[in-house]
DNA sequence: GAAAACTGTGTCCAGCGGACACTGTTTGCT
DNA sequence: AGCAAACAGTGTCCGCTGGACACAGTTTTC
């Protein structure tokens, strides 16, 4: 195993602390996640630096590395951190329930930690948390006659429609904001170019609400789930 | 408009070039973005650095401002050269196969440049080629009773599904890869915490080709696409 | 009491994106 | 024909980044 993954590994499920001899450490990784976060939230994961998390603690930045072996690790942590635990599964709620509630909760976290769509980009070791909400997905859809492939792929299917539409909801952005311009942007050139694309300028056209989308996409990826369900359960 | 914005779509969508009195320019932004693509398949999209591209093509990073008023407007431009046009619709073929078709080579591309998946985070203007992609989606789910925006919804869940896949499939990345490492990271450490895991254990001891992610989720999405539309139109 | 182990700091470096002043070339206008 | 405006490419400079390293101060163990 390489030496980074190893790092990063031990940091997000080793032990949190060991004894040792020299001066008590004044910072703890949960303070400095914290602080991460605090940053990230505020101006985006770009303005995350060592400088300015160290700032934000009244430390050098220096320092930091004491505890973290790179800013890699940093914003591992700070992921860590910043996602919530996934719903507990209510009683009685079957599998589609389930995965209603997991794909919502999943997308109001997104909403809070805007920043967790770039800093969860790319190959990267996973936290426990992180996994807590593969395993409730996986875990829902237990006993439905699919294969472990195929609860897994389910999982995928799930976390990347989430993913889109937090990407989408966030170019949205608030009224004002340089990310809702981008929309009039949008609307301006399709407007202009409608000879090229009549279909999204007539689309775009549509009245109706946009805010539907989580919801839609939800409902077709759960009927299509049950389709294959009631198929290998009638198979049976 | 911003001013960035405003350079962006200029760069994108603006005549291609305009008769100046100075000097000829010897590059063109066709070069430049061709050599940042170059860069960013060979090492990645943090490998791209005005020092890198401009060396490339011999030139001080320096002139490359005198074409391109920033690094993020020469990343918009090395996404739209290096996304392919979308494929045109085969004769006869009804929504569902051509959405299929669409989906396949979406994926493709985003294996041609895994850093599409970077390079394509975040609010952005989007270039003509990329709209292109948007529209034939939009228009192959015209006249089938879906309203405007549930077709951009359905849009969004396609592209959102194809992005997770990408996204994991880079993950696995060829054998002996970092990246490939970190699957056996995951295994380890699922197999080390089987019992808080237990759903993702299971799953993941079960065999099976692990390559079906990206048919399994797409056929999921199309027949709940297909069972909307079946009830739109018999209510018709 | 001495040595070992550890924390936090200061200094240094290469690389980044970008501003700006400058030289040299090409063109259109008078 | 000549000149001035417009433009292309270069070199220098700045602030910031992530990180290496040596060092001083503190705490524990032998």
């Amino acid at each position: 195993m390489s030496e980074a993954a190893n790092d990063t590994v031990r940091l997000l499920w080793g032990p949190p602390a060991k004894p040792t001899r020299g001066p008590k450490p004044a910072l703890t990784l949960e303070r400095i996640a914290a602080a991460g976060v605090e940053v990230a939230d505020a101006e985006g994961l770009g303005a995350v630096s060592m400088q300015r998390v160290a700032g934000l603690l009244d430390f050098t930045k220096m320092s930091l590395y004491r505890y973290v072996p790179g800013k890699a690790e940093l914003i591992a942590l700070m992921v860590e951190s910043a996602v919530d635990e996934p719903p507990r599964p209510a009683d009685g709620a079957d599998w589609r329930e389930q995965l209603s509630a997991w794909a919502v909760h999943l997308a109001a976290t997104f909403a809070r930690h805007p920043w967790l769509l770039d800093a969860t980009v790319g190959p990267r070791v996973v936290g426990p948390k992180e996994l807590t909400w593969l395993e409730r997905v996986v875990a829902a859809l237990d006993g439905h006659g699919l294969t472990g492939p195929e609860r897994m792929d389910a999982a995928v299917l799930l976390a990347g429609h989430v993913r889109g539409i937090a990407e989408q909801s966030r170019a949205a952005g608030p009224a004002g904001s340089p990310e809702a311009e981008l929309l009039t942007v949008l609307d301006t050139v399709v407007r202009r170019h409608a000879d090229r694309y009549p279909a999204v300028a007539a689309a775009m056209a549509d009245p109706g609400g946009r805010d539907q989308a989580l919801d839609f996409g939800l409902e077709r990826i759960l009927d299509g789930l049950a389709a294959l369900i009631e198929r290998r359960t009638r198979q049976t």
